[in-house]
DNA sequence: CATGAATGAGATTTCATTCAT
DNA sequence: GATGAATGAAATCTCATTCAT
């Protein structure tokens, strides 16, 4: 691939990019249902035609704006990890991580989007499929090393992944629905704190 | 109120839960994107002018239904509780019955659709904080019901009821995006005995 | 069916017919290519959406027109050999009746604008070898006709018929491309002579 | 004109040439309503852009398709007729040349589009007209020819050439749109021999 | 009450054409 | 000459909602 070539796909990425983060805000502020391509257009200072000139239709660009939060999740996760070789710090972080989702007030209406597209569209319905398949991989993965430098003491890594998402997943939906349903911080500590119990076997770490 | 009020009353109600079922059907089968009020006047064999008659407008139509679905669940649970005095078998009624909703293949869509409404109707946002905060209330005074007779012992009642609807919906959401997630049943299975566990202290209630 | 059904079966026939007829008009007028759904809701004075409530698509409603235009010539031809006993004279007005197409400035742009489709669109290829097919078809039936009765004298009944189709095509689409090209009336007038010429073995029978 | 022009100049028709191809190619294999720039440019494996270097605009393409086959058409005949006295036999060539276009499925769809686009623009108006007046004015030479060599008895010139082009034509347009509307070939050739005995007078049949 | 024809705003999508590189 | 990203006008089609009957 020469020079120029490279330059054009910088560009076609950029570009890309640039579309997938207005939709992103555009999808967040006004919901599936009354998001416009011209919506997305605009707030990307963009004509109507290059959305369409990039992805195929509205349902393309959606499942590309989950991809990009799938690979952000991996980003954030290898990042975050970088100088830190404790599991319950990796866990800790990954919890924080997961719980601090509710605070965005956009990101969960962009996955209840989501899910609700699942249904109709195949490829949308793998996407989210592979993004909740990432939690599970990304919490079973610190388990399992936690397990191998003896800290955690689990013999069901799957099981336990499975809880801590349902449970971290749950709260928030009931957080993100009903912000004064109950004390969310509190809960969430609680909730950290149980797990690791569950995980360790005594209740004295502190996250 | 005449005779002929109640009458017509009756027949108005009628016709209204005729069309709220018919939406819930459409609902279900097609997603909230492609369903239209001419589906539902098809599904409920009138014509769409009547759906307006009985609903303000389309918005209306589908907070019914919630608040339909909501209904339901309280009905379900008082008959299902009219003979049972044990609180370990009413909590066992209720958790059965929520880890059911999984295998209904419509409901959680239908259920999806709502949340992702919620954020640009706020009626809708409405029905569905109403909607959790009765499945919380239903959990909680069955607990409380529990404590009182001495079999469960929790001081944090909120908490851990908090707690019961997030595991149970998350592990729900999980199910219902990748049916091959996880081995369900056997997970609910589990689910369920630690949530006794928690509640009594011992784990060889058997559900 | 009842007397209510019958009126609004009229309605939606007349609707349809109203339609039909706009967008003959305005097919004739711009040809398929400019030719939009608005165009014919103007020049019928309703609404696009109208369109479409009576017509599944664009296509639909072109094939339709062209339907039309063959039930307008079975009409034609049964109503001009009502009281017509002579094949020589139905011949007459058949062929007289196929010429003159070439006097509307634009039935043939339309029926080049079908030809044209036939490519793309089976629905409208079927339905362009009806309307030859038909115009064959009433052809054959005169000749058969005046054998029967002694005035015509071929055994080749088929290959006739499509050779009076074809010269009176073929001349119609050279004086519609160009209105110079001959003297259409004259060279009309010749051919139908040499055609009966042709069919009875004589040349003095007048058209 | 020096070299370098000659030689640009050369590199224009070439690419310009290339670009017709392509067009015809396009063309006959979507149909006017489904060919885009982007298509033509990609068959040529050029950009979009060169096609609005080369030509004004689509039209401007289109009618240089058309130009194109009219010149293949008196370069076909020039070429076939090489070595050819006989005036019999150079009408033969020509009819069989011209039943052929029937076989080459593409043409006549694209001679249909070119039908269709006279009407709403007049160059490509002119470019049909003089295409049927090359194939007129090919026929009459040959007519004449045959008289001037004393063949052909004929006083109507014109005539007869609106004959033959009209029978041909009409034939396989009825052929094109309905391959099993009749034998074509068997009535390709009868058709030529009763044009033969038309104008050689071995018939009894007066024109 | 009930119907469904009619409306019209608005959404997605396509594509000829332009123009900076 | 050559490219292809970018534009934006315009087309088709959908559908909630209204209203005369």
């Amino acid at each position: 691939m020469n020079q120029k070539n490279i330059k054009n796909n910088d560009k076609i990425s950029l570009r890309r990019a640039q579309l997938i983060k207005a939709a992103y805000r555009v999808l967040s502020k006004k919901g599936y249902h009354d998001f416009t391509i011209r919506d997305i257009a605009k707030e990307a200072e963009l004509s109507t035609g290059l959305v369409h000139y990039y992805f195929k239709d509205k349902q393309d660009l959606l499942v590309s704006v989950l991809k990009d939060i799938n690979e952000n999740l991996r980003n954030f996760l290898n990042k975050s990890f970088e100088n830190v070789d404790s599991p319950v710090e990796k866990l800790n972080i990954f919890m924080r991580h997961a719980f601090e989702l509710a605070r965005d007030e956009d990101y969960f209406s962009v996955i209840f989007d989501f899910w609700t597209l699942s249904n109709s569209n195949e490829r949308m319905h793998k996407a989210n499929m592979k993004l909740l398949k990432s939690y599970r991989i990304e919490c079973s993965k610190i388990i399992e090393e936690g397990i191998a430098k003896g800290i955690f003491k689990t013999t069901e890594v799957e099981y336990i992944t499975a809880i801590i998402i349902s449970v971290i997943q749950g709260m928030i939906i009931q957080y993100v629905i009903d912000r004064k349903a109950f004390d969310y911080d509190l809960y969430a500590a609680k909730i950290s704190e149980q797990i690791f119990t569950l995980l360790t076997g005594k209740s004295d770490i502190k996250p």
